[in-house]
DNA sequence: TGTACATCAGTGAACGCGCGTTCACTGATGTAC
DNA sequence: TGTACATCAGTGAACGCGCGTTCACTGATGTAC
């Protein structure tokens, strides 16, 4: 792969490089200069693009929660075909999306950068959010008034078991596990839909 | 606070200078440098105690599975005053232990050492998770034979969840929430418990 | 009780390293005429 | 089509920094006689 003295498309290329660090040696394992060095280019190059490490780590992340949110999305398909099955849909896809962007997710969540310095992660960020509330909401509305507990709950408390599920059982942290994240994650949330009132005790 | 030449307990103020560093910064933030000068000591004396970094944060993640492990067996108490009480007290001891033993906790959960590596780290985490177990087996015992799901399952729903609450909602990382983390997690095992047929569905 | 000496826990200087970041620069690209 | 020039995206050297770790050392402690 030969290049002149002109990258062509550094700054995603910086970006996929990161992704490929972090991936394999967690977020912390990342540094600038080793990005630029696995993109073929001098550290200060980097600084044509990004204002910083932080800078270039957030941008990462961006991309994640808008793959994320697009993911989510597109599982919940306007609560089709009924407002379980999307549901049930969204919290696969969140554990689809840990497995299979792992430097994205540990972008996301792992890396210890605050959204609150990056307003557009802000931004992007509560869009996966609100996308994971439509569906909670979608689903509450099938249930019988009186007995509707609040959207944003549910969709936290799903969010909450999904994330220690990828924390702690797809990351090899805990030795070899019997039974795959994803099992794990998909009992869980039947359980949990049993608990309540969506889905008949005997299924 | 003077001293001496000889410290008296240096091992010790050294795992507590970790531990306040690792509260304060992450557990990336810690560096043997720092906790040598927060306890009053050139960074080559730490060596008199333990082998490296490494060594250090391990030791500190030891004493904070123990803790937890003693704190998980408190709260299960035997199983009293019943197998369903004890439970939910065994699930609010994990959020109390994130709360009240961040650095702990970090060094445990977020350090990125691996078990593998320190034998006796491995032992005692084991020890923690094998208390959570013995809860869902008294749990599913009150359960009718036939309907009775894998303890071991159980345990890792509820450590998940709990996992999943403390790093999305007890750190600041979501912006302020509108409800507790304790508030969250006691809902959520609620409503799974429900979905156990553990809880009759109009508590 | 006093002294000699071994043991041990600290010091302080030094090391090599990789980090993020800056700076003046230069080679390539694109545009105006 | 050709030339002059502005713009831009890289280079390469240098910086200061803090890190983990090593080493020969020294001051304090404890023990034997």
């Amino acid at each position: 792969m030969k290049r002149g003295y002109h990258h062509g498309n550094l700054r995603q290329a910086l970006v996929e490089a990161a992704l490929a660090l972090i991936a394999e040696k967690g977020p912390q394992g990342f540094t600038l200069s080793e990005a630029a060095k696995a993109a073929d280019v001098t550290p200060a190059a980097v600084y044509r693009h990004f204002a910083g490490r932080d800078d270039l780590l957030a941008e990462v992340a961006r991309q994640g929660f808008d793959i994320f949110a697009a993911l989510l999305e597109y599982a919940f398909d306007d609560g089709k075909p009924t407002a379980l099955a999307a549901f049930e849909a969204t919290g696969r896809a969140y554990l689809a999306f840990a497995r299979k962007y792992p430097g994205h997710y540990q972008a996301m969540f792992e890396s210890g950068l605050q959204p609150g310095r990056h307003p557009d992660l802000a931004l992007v960020s509560r869009k996966a959010r609100e996308t994971m509330d439509r569906a909670a909401e979608a689903l509450v509305r099938s249930l019988p008034e009186g007995r509707r507990p609040p959207a944003s709950m549910i969709s936290a408390h799903v969010w909450a078991t999904s994330h220690g599920v990828v924390e702690l059982y797809l990351r090899g942290n805990g030795g070899p596990q019997p039974r795959s994240p994803e099992d794990l994650l998909e009992t869980a949330i039947g359980i949990y839909l049993r608990g309540l009132g969506l889905l008949s005790p005997d299924r």
